[in-house]
DNA sequence: ACAATTCTTAACTCATAAGTAAAGAAATCG
DNA sequence: CGATTTCTTTACTTATGAGTTAAGAATTGT
């Protein structure tokens, strides 16, 4: 009885279809460069049929953006494990496959390149990814900061840590240099470093911490990679 | 004897007005949106002029990119100070002073957002930013490891996690976010939180470091500021 | 002062891309 | 199955920008 008119669906699926192109190409050629023909191409209809769908390719990309940005919020999930170091070792190995992952390199190099012609989507950005993320962390920090096992002043500047150890080097690299997305084995490296070092500044029990942070294994490379 | 005649000197003044307009309006407008009009106007020559000097835009790109790497080179010198503290200090807001300048921003801006399209203009600026600040610092701490005042395995990944801790926030934040450039009292807040993490982390006296840096005081703004 | 060089002005060509219109084809609805 | 809706095809307008030309003005050199 909800089912909707054949009509609805199309309509809606069309629409999925070209933000979806829409991502591909803007990422791809950055948004002067993509043509609302390459993104009709690439969405398998023609540019009369995407301006039905959206008026303008302004419009299209504030769209293509509200979107993201909606995803880039379910990306941001917390994995359980056991004890404070495999979790945020754990945490490390997902924020790290979700950072670097090609699309969301490429999305960032869009709005960083696009980021003074378009401040409300870098504000955007930051908020729903960066700033969202961080939130968490703090929380989940001065959880453990009340469990006693970790002592730090200011728990926005311990969470920036942690990011600024992780994931800073490797990030940086691959934003300047498409190609030098890092390898698994590299990751490790910056993680496993960056873990350490974190715990010698922060932990109350660091030796302990180091101990277990020494008996992690990364997951497994996901299919998405 | 040595004076050139006035119209090489011109010619030479002139490319250096066309380097420094193509600067600002690129980093401004990103490639694709700056016109040769637009950069004309602000070397105060017309086009047909501009094209004596540079044959065409893309070229105009490259020798602007290639000049703005020379000067990028001369930006990092090593301030020096008396002990290891004081000058991973003195550094750390000489760096931030650098990499935090509203053109420095908009330069990395600019390469990030063509990295995709100029895949060597981004190696390129890799290559003498980051890497060549980096391979400065890892030097600079094997010799403070070499004279005892600090341990760690991999001096690559040590100072990194330096450029991590100090600049990485800010940084991000200020190229998602134009307008975000960090006052210098949150410099200072980033920088001297990171130099404890740094310290605790890796100094062989970490009271004593961390009392010295207590004792320091931030340097002056600049008058490029 | 005159000649040579360089720049400016004004206009141009060509290509590209945003956005649009109309007619016919295809899909869906009742 | 015919009516309605939606999409495709084809062609178009307009604006923008890279790159160019030619004539006259300005600057420099001798």
């Amino acid at each position: 009885m909800t089912a909707l008119p054949k009509r609805q669906q199309n309509r809606i699926l069309r629409e999925r279809r070209i933000l979806d192109a829409a991502l591909v190409v803007f990422s791809q050629k950055g948004f002067v460069s993509a043509s609302m023909d390459d993104i009709a191409a690439e969405a398998g209809l023609t540019k009369p049929t995407l301006y039905q769908y959206f008026p303008s390719k302004d419009e299209l990309f504030t769209a293509m953006m509200t979107e993201e940005r909606d995803h880039m919020l379910e990306s941001f999930e917390y994995p359980s494990a056991s004890g404070m170091v495999a979790e945020l070792y754990a945490f490390s190995w997902h924020y790290a496959d979700v950072v670097l992952r090609p699309d969301m390199l490429n999305l960032a190099r869009l709005i960083i390149g696009e980021a003074q012609r378009l401040p409300d989507v870098g504000r955007a950005y930051q908020a729903s990814g960066p700033d969202r993320v961080l939130a968490g962390m703090i929380a989940y920090l001065e959880r453990q900061r009340a469990a006693g096992r970790l002592v730090f002043d200011d728990a926005e500047l311990a969470a920036e840590d942690l990011w600024g150890l992780i994931l800073s080097a490797p990030r940086n690299r691959a934003l300047h240099i498409p190609d030098a997305v890092p390898d698994r084995g590299t990751i490790e490296r910056y993680i496993r470093n960056g873990l350490r070092v974190f715990l010698r500044a922060y932990s109350t029990a660091p030796e302990k911490d180091l101990a277990a942070l020494s008996s992690l294994t990364p997951p497994p490379a996901t299919a998405t990679e």
